[in-house]
DNA sequence: TGGCAACTATTGTCTAGACAATTAAATTCC
DNA sequence: GGAATTTAATTGTCTAGACAATAGTTGCCA
């Protein structure tokens, strides 16, 4: 149970949070948790037909949506705000699934391009429908001002951070 | 840019997330995602000094603020809603540490019980400070109101899932 | 032009969680 | 009482991300 501050102060930081009384229901990080590991679990379980998950999706929806097809491992690792380690054992997964295809550029050796195959494409193409079937399955019963609310909150919160 | 529905029918599901337009700076579990990243590296990076991580505080706040001392290593994976293979890891990395201590019980040989040190205690006892820290920083120009509604909101998303 | 700095991709090592299999112990049910 | 079931903890194997080190290229610039 929050006690709720002097009621008054709202122009500076009011606590919302006090390390004496921390009621993990009560916290905006643990309920952000919980309720991201329902998203992610329901659309893992949906795509799991497609042979990919939520996270694998996400390369493969920048490869189809991003405008310049020159798409490389870094411009890749950074546009999804990831490790390029990371990036480069994630493509690993979805090239022996047959979804991507890389290929080392000619003109400057370092880099690797990255394709999508003609099945990563029809994946890709079917995975947000799946998406957006999630996310409206949890903001059911949301109006549409409480879910711009909701977007809204969590932009503030985002540039807080 | 989402189309907003029909702005009568309430009652049903209303889409918000439709699968032609799918804007991931729209998406609520985008944003979810980047809060609560954000949530937990700073939580990292303030945790760092006493030489453990956000998830790893998690059992020893069970183990400080659960009243029956008994504590194993099952009751713990079903609070914290986690296998409990990734419990056992977790305990180990904790033990290495010297903040819990194993003990396997007398009267039913199969359980491990749980125990913090003096160490865990004190380490346990710091957190929760840094953690309201965190939170009050991203929700900083908040109001009060704001703040309860996006626990609720948060919660009715959960009851959704 | 020759060397140094910056960049690219990969690999190694760590934390972390999910699922499956295994072992051991206790409980239940004939 | 003994067999079958359930429960507890651990271990193996996978995905996943973070950080560090490495090797190969490229570009700059003095």
């Amino acid at each position: 149970m929050p006690d709720h501050p002097t009621s008054i102060a709202h122009t500076a930081a009011p606590s919302f949070y006090a390390p004496g009384q921390y009621a993990p229901q009560q916290s905006v990080g643990y309920l952000m948790r919980k309720v991201l590991s329902s998203i992610l679990s329901q659309a893992d379980a949906r795509l799991a037909m497609h042979d990919v998950t939520y996270v694998q999706y996400l390369p493969l929806y920048k490869l189809l949506h991003c405008p310049d097809a020159n798409a490389t491992v870094a411009t890749l690792a950074r546009e999804l705000e990831v490790d390029a380690g990371a990036m480069t054992r994630a493509l690993n997964r979805l090239e022996t699934k047959g979804l991507v295809q890389r290929q080392r550029s000619s003109t400057d050796r370092r880099v690797v391009h990255v394709l999508l195959t003609p099945e990563g494409r029809t994946v890709a193409a079917q995975v947000p429908g799946v998406l957006a079937e999630v996310l409206n399955g949890h903001l059911r019963g949301f109006s549409h001002a409480e879910w711009q609310q909701m977007l809204q909150l969590l932009q503030r919160m985002l540039a807080n951070g």
